[in-house]
DNA sequence: TAGATTGTTAATCGATTAACAATC
DNA sequence: TAGATTGTTAATCGATTAACAATC
């Protein structure tokens, strides 16, 4: 768990020193980042520590090498490359989400076996489930995001899984667990709607 | 922490439990459970015991009894109203997700400031944004989904949590924190899918 | 040097699990 | 009764934080 956290709070550092480097900052201490995240700072130092940022014993840390350091981390060198599984609404909204483009990240292709939904020529073409196999290997997919009715689910991670993708963020109603080699995180909007709606009725939500 | 992720667990549960009742079961142990969601037995019984949920010494729980209480804990016995504000993609992917509606929960109207997406005569209708304080105020409406923009997700919080909203699922792209009197429960789908990429090129992503 | 911040260890905190008495 | 399962306490585990020596 912690590991999972650890890298989500790596993307949150970077964000806020993305921004403070377009500010013109060029060092940031622990204690600054800590505040900005809502955590202590030797928790930012431990983060750091733990995946080889190094720092200042005076000066703190430099904004531009840290944003360097963690872009290699979480693979920002290169864009990377992600198909979509599953193009029902939620799949082509997120086709067509303005906030991976700028990140590093791409959308190279949806899967789909509903011809109606299916599109060679779109800015992001949707082709057919059976060509799932061929496009991953052909185009070295690692990443893919799915999002898929429930009942497809399970048999879909594991055709991803054998096709040699890597990791997957599941979108998909029902929590899958980790495969062998492949990684899956799940998003399950109903639970976290769920979640919300016990604390909105909570005497102190807060 | 513990108490969001009980709060999660008892979606699980809830899930499962609805599953086992169509099969046709009526006893259930937190043994079973227990592996269908892949946590221990103790932590089940530590749940239910935490929420009021009590079984039998001899013979386990009763399916029925517990579907009850959970519906009652997580407030489905009766259908709650939720409004979506940001109506652009990934908003109206979510006013159409299926997955909402046999779940007793409604999303019963959009706000959005952009002329284009107000509908008033959608199946959910779309409404000015203008709207929102008095649509809240004579619905009762306690629980909001944000989808909005960057640069609005702080202050429309504020005028949300104002208006009497008691918790929203944001979805914008930058983490809010809870404010007085209101939960607010951060998905963000940039840190979601660089998480999942950074685990796709470790060695063992599992 | 004096002051300030990192890097790191030990302490704390909270969540999960193991163990077992209670009891159906 | 014997067996099995809950309910609950103590132990464990892991993540976060406090504290502080190292050092720039």
């Amino acid at each position: 768990m912690s590991c999972e956290n650890a890298v989500r709070r790596l993307s949150e550092y970077r964000r806020i020193l993305c921004k403070l480097k377009a500010l013109g900052f060029t060092k940031v201490f622990s204690d600054h980042l800590a505040g900005a995240i809502d955590v202590s700072p030797a928790l930012v130092r431990k983060d750091f520590a733990d995946f080889g940022l190094t720092g200042n014993r005076k000066s703190g840390y430099s904004v531009g090498e840290l944003i360097d350091k963690l872009n290699r981390i979480l693979l920002k060198e290169h864009t990377e490359e992600v198909i979509m599984v599953g193009c029902g609404g939620i799949g082509r909204a997120l086709m067509n989400y303005n906030g991976f483009a700028g990140e590093g990240i791409r959308i190279t292709a949806g899967f789909d076996s509903n011809p109606d939904l299916q599109n060679c020529d779109a800015a992001i073409p949707v082709l057919d489930i059976s060509r799932l196999e061929v496009y991953i290997n052909s185009h070295r997919i690692r990443t893919a995001i799915m999002t898929v009715p429930e009942t497809y689910a399970g048999t879909m991670a594991d055709r991803l899984a054998a096709a040699g993708i890597r990791a997957i963020l599941n979108f998909s109603p029902i929590t899958l667990k980790n495969l062998p080699g492949c990684f899956i995180r799940n998003v399950n909007f109903l639970y976290e709607l769920e979640n919300v709606i016990y604390f909105s009725a909570q005497d102190t939500p807060e």
